[in-house]
RNA sequence: GCCCCCGUCGUCUAGAGGACUAGGACACAGCCCUUUCAAGGCUGCGACACGGGUUCGAAUCCCGUCGGGGGCACCA
């Protein structure tokens, strides 16, 4: 794309009523990404306008999350910025002002119905096929209007709409979008609690803030026309729009559920960043998953750092149809970002999960064992599972029988283990070492390896799937691995 | 019901009239490697929704049908 000749500046403007969800994160990151390639602004707004879906959690959820994924904004409502406040609801006078205007200037009317009776003409009309507004008010006389209003009457104020013609509006990722007047509603630009609603609030905060380009979710096209109605009835430029398809539920119908189910399998099918976070998702994974749904660069690229998102990404290439967001390929992505990590980092990012999941694990032995269980896992939260029993004085009971090699009964396994003790006792205690001891040992005994292998494995860890043999030993060290061995044999003698 | 958007393998996508025998990735299957589990390598399976046009030629352009999604609040 040619860079835009105004300087770019865009927005995520979220409304804090429920948890931040990836459709959102997704929004936010199309967002920062066209801000960072055009060396423009990313500013966050908080569109909190709807009093009565408020939800106090709901920008720590934001502001975390947004974090999380490292999109880090250039103004917002916890760091300021040229064009604040960055909160609606600390904005209420200019839109008082705007409305007012739009009132003098006959763009827009106070609509003295009553809610109830609203529901009942929309009710009415639905039976005719139409819907919404029937426009009662709109003729009112200015003197009626202003009347009524000092009297005490409540009110809202509508705009008032074309009744006929069209409006053509450019959309950035899908052209030229048309829309009739005639199909189009007289809607309520402010509350009759002297808020505003959405379309006022956006459009003012929009052009105060001065935003270049709107990047927002498909929800909004239909309220295209409107906004841009009121760009001409403000006498202002609109910016450019860019509407963005919407991420359909990977199970079932319809976009991407707002709460978080199971896989038939049982496992959780995350949708709140927070959740994704605590799964143990890289960050760069999930930003970098996130971008390729409904946006791509070439035929083959998808695995891309953020440097090279950032420098790579338009709007152009944005995808106009919606797409389905696909766990299994997330997951892939992020075992590949896992198994790229320096074994350093991966001990790092680990800890506080293991720490989470209940595991007294430390860093030394974390890192040592790190590189052996990398490219096994597909989020953080897996390692628990890996290494839980690097960091316990007794193996929880476990089946003997998982003792038993293939081809073999439980009669043949005391002799193994006896055999695996004997050699363990004094071989040295490295991975190399231990390869070469306890394969001579295997032969010795006539053994295929997996045959003596098993056994100590099962002895050591307490299960079948576990880290590589002699990584594990040589990290549990010694005296571990022989307490281990032992109290298997015993076990096996009772 | 009305309005808007969309329609290439199961999924994410490449494709902007001849370069298409339609490319890549995930998933799936098989084989190889292998001490469990993975990871990795190789191979395979698999799509232009349908019907009409336009054109010498259509996945690409137009129309219709069907399908999917979104919207029609004093919510955003």
């Amino acid at each position: 794309m040619t860079t835009p000749s105004k300087p770019v500046r865009v927005r995520y403007a979220p409304s804090p009523t429920g948890d931040f969800h990836v459709g959102g994160a997704r929004t936010a990151l199309f967002n920062y990404l066209f801000a960072r390639h055009h060396g423009g602004q990313f500013i966050l707004r908080i569109e909190d306008t709807d009093q009565k879906r408020y939800n106090p959690q709901a920008l720590t959820w934001l502001l975390d999350g947004l974090r999380y994924l490292e999109l880090e904004w250039d103004e917002g409502p916890d760091i300021g910025g040229d064009f604040g406040p960055y909160t609606q609801t600390e904005r209420l006078e200019l839109y008082q002002k705007y409305c007012h205007q739009l009132i003098d200037e006959g763009h827009a009317y106070r609509c003295f119905c009553t809610p109830e009776r609203l529901a009942q003409v929309r009710q009415e009309r639905q039976k005719q096929g139409l819907s919404g507004y029937d426009r009662h008010c709109r003729n009112l006389s200015a003197q009626e209007s202003a009347a009524r209003a000092d009297a005490g009457e409540s009110f809202t104020v509508r705009l008032k709409m074309p009744l006929e013609g069209d409006i053509t509006v450019t959309d950035a990722i899908r052209g030229d979008i048309t829309f009739q007047f005639a199909n189009l509603q007289d809607a309520v630009i402010m509350k009759s609690d002297g808020i505003p609603t959405y379309h006022l609030a956006v459009v003012v905060d929009d052009h105060h803030m001065q935003i270049s380009h709107v990047i927002r979710g498909d929800e909004w096209v239909n309220s295209l026309p409107l906004h841009v109605y009121l760009y001409r009835a403000l006498g202002w430029e609109p910016p450019v729009f860019a509407h963005m398809s919407l991420i359909l539920n990977p199970t079932g119908k319809g976009k991407m559920s707002k709460r978080e189910g199971r896989a038939p399998d049982g496992r959780v099918l995350p949708v709140f960043v927070r959740t994704f976070q605590e799964l143990g998702y890289l960050p760069d994974a999930l930003v970098n998953y996130m971008a390729t749904v409904g946006w791509s660069f070439d035929d083959k690229t998808e695995i891309m750092t953020r440097r090279e998102l950032i420098e790579r990404f338009s709007l152009e290439r944005v995808n106009t149809s919606p797409s389905t967001w696909n766990y299994d390929k997330l997951n892939h992505f992020n075992g590949l970002y896992i198994r790229n990590l320096a074994p350093d980092e991966l001990a790092d990012r680990l800890l506080p999960y293991l720490h989470a999941a209940g595991i007294n694990a430390d860093r030394d032995t974390i890192r040592r064992i790190a590189p052996a269980i990398q490219e096994r896992l597909t989020v953080l939260t897996d390692a628990a599972e890996w290494v839980d029993f690097f960091f316990v004085d007794e193996l929880p009971e476990f089946d003997l029988n998982l003792l038993v090699p293939k081809k073999m009964a439980l009669a043949d396994v005391p002799p193994i283990l006896r055999a695996a003790r004997n050699i363990l006792a004094q071989a040295e205690f490295t991975h190399d070492a231990l390869d070469a001891a306890l394969r001579q040992g295997a032969k010795a005994a006539g053994l295929k390896p997996g045959q003596m292998f098993q056994p100590i494995r099962i002895a050591v860890c307490g299960k079948k799937v576990a880290p590589p043999l002699f990584n594990t030993l040589e990290v549990l060290g010694r005296q571990t691995t022989l307490k281990r061995l032992d109290s298997a044999l015993a076990r096996l003698e009772k």
